[in-house]
RNA sequence: UGGGGCGUCGCCAAGCGGUAAGGCACCGGAUUUUGAUUCCGGCAUUCCCAGGUUCGAAUCCUGGCGCCCCAG
């Protein structure tokens, strides 16, 4: 009896060639997509939504082509409730979401690995760039072969039992075999461009949605030095995020980076690089692969998608927050961005950044 | 309305008679399963205005206009 293996299915190139490969290696594979948001809630225009693929009618086709089973679930409402709102809420707070993160944890590895279950899988598979490794009694995350495409930043607050029930089979390919696969295997997505944005915001506007969710018009206020002199003005803190150099619209003698969100008093502090530098972040909502430690260790923090993770020191907090140290100031420390913290290629943890 | 200083791209700023540096901002592109960052490219036939001297002026002269400072 063939083990049945529920493949995430987006209908891009990434997914459908992990469904061709869990056929290839045997497995019973059903294919299922996500519905996860509706184009007139969050206001995407008839000519954006034109230029977009849809999802579910790629992936149907590559089912089709591999005569696999599919199936469409609607997650609007979670989707809604689970991602898009904190996203909004974060940023009306002076923070800047992580929305793929939150997804993975709530909606992927969550609510669709809920319904992969109840369509008999004992695997979920997905197209995500990283590897699965088990040591000892653990299952821990470990990053792609393809340093260029992994992706296990996004994955840092999976729990053991989700783990054990993923399949991770593009981890020891780079994208170019990929896409060569995509191409042996025929599949009609092969040539589709790389998805990128956040996929709710297809226009890359999150400021519409943002305003559109708030209501009451913009917000602006001042734009000031972190000296205190007002330099200029803003529409909307929300408009910004820590670490940010375009935009600002001031003429200075040297490029002028936000290095604070007020949102109390509306202001967006900005300052020059140096200020963006700081020594240390609290994580919160801290998730632990490895046993989680009781006292300080050495460890690598990675604070944002694509960039490498540096050495610090993790200093366990209550409440399951942490305090990370880093042997060298990083900059544009992000509030809501991930601290994703590895030992060599693997993921031992992670938490929010305060 | 006595004295001094200054007016070069949206901002800052080189240039001091030989045919407009640079930085910031802005725009475009590359990169990117978040927002950023980063990288590459573009960006003053023209130097407050009007005359003049020169083969040649943003650079010298004259006169305006506009700022700033010190006196009064």
């Amino acid at each position: 009896m063939k083990k049945r293996v529920v493949v995430a299915m987006s209908g891009g190139v990434d997914s459908s060639v992990t469904a061709a490969l869990m056929l290839e290696q045997g497995y019973d594979v059903i294919g299922l997509t996500m519905k996860l948001w509706d184009q007139h809630d969050i206001g995407i225009s008839d000519q954006v939504m034109a230029k977009l693929a849809d999802p579910a009618a790629d992936a149907r086709a590559v089912a089709d082509k591999l005569g696999i089973e599919h199936h469409v679930i609607d997650l609007k409402n979670d989707f809604r409730k689970r991602v898009i709102n904190p996203f909004c809420q974060d940023y009306f707070s002076g923070r800047t979401p992580n929305p793929c993160a939150l997804c993975n944890k709530q909606i992927k590895f969550g609510l669709l690995l809920d319904k992969a279950r109840e369509l008999g899988g004992e695997y979920l598979a997905t197209g995500h760039y990283v590897r699965l490794e088990n040591y000892g009694e653990r299952l821990l995350i470990r990053k792609a072969d393809d340093l260029k495409k992994d992706q296990s930043y996004f994955l840092f607050s999976l729990n053991q039992q989700q783990l054990s029930a993923c399949l991770f089979p593009l981890g020891q390919f780079n994208k170019e075999q990929i896409r060569a696969k995509a191409l042996e295997f025929d599949l009609p997505v092969a040539t589709k461009s790389e998805s990128q944005d956040i996929c709710f915001i297809p226009d890359g506007e999150y400021v519409r949605l943002i305003e559109q969710e708030h209501g009451t018009g913009r917000l602006s206020g001042e734009i000031v030095h972190i000296s205190g002199r007002v330099l200029g003005s803003h529409q909307g803190v929300y408009r910004y995020t820590i670490g940010q150099r375009k935009g600002l619209g001031i003429g200075w003698h040297e490029p002028l980076y936000v290095v604070g969100l007020n949102v109390q008093e509306k202001k967006v502090i900005v300052g020059e690089k140096p200020y963006l530098n700081k020594q240390e972040l609290i994580a919160v909502d801290c998730n632990w692969n490895i046993e989680p430690p009781v006292t300080p260790i050495k460890a690598a923090c990675r604070i944002r998608y694509r960039h490498f993770e540096v050495p610090a020191r993790l200093e366990p907090l209550a409440e399951n927050r942490a305090r990370v140290i880093f042997d060298h100031g990083q900059d544009g420390i992000t509030p809501g961005q991930a601290a994703v913290f590895y030992d060599g290629d693997l993921v031992i943890g992670g938490g929010w950044i305060e």
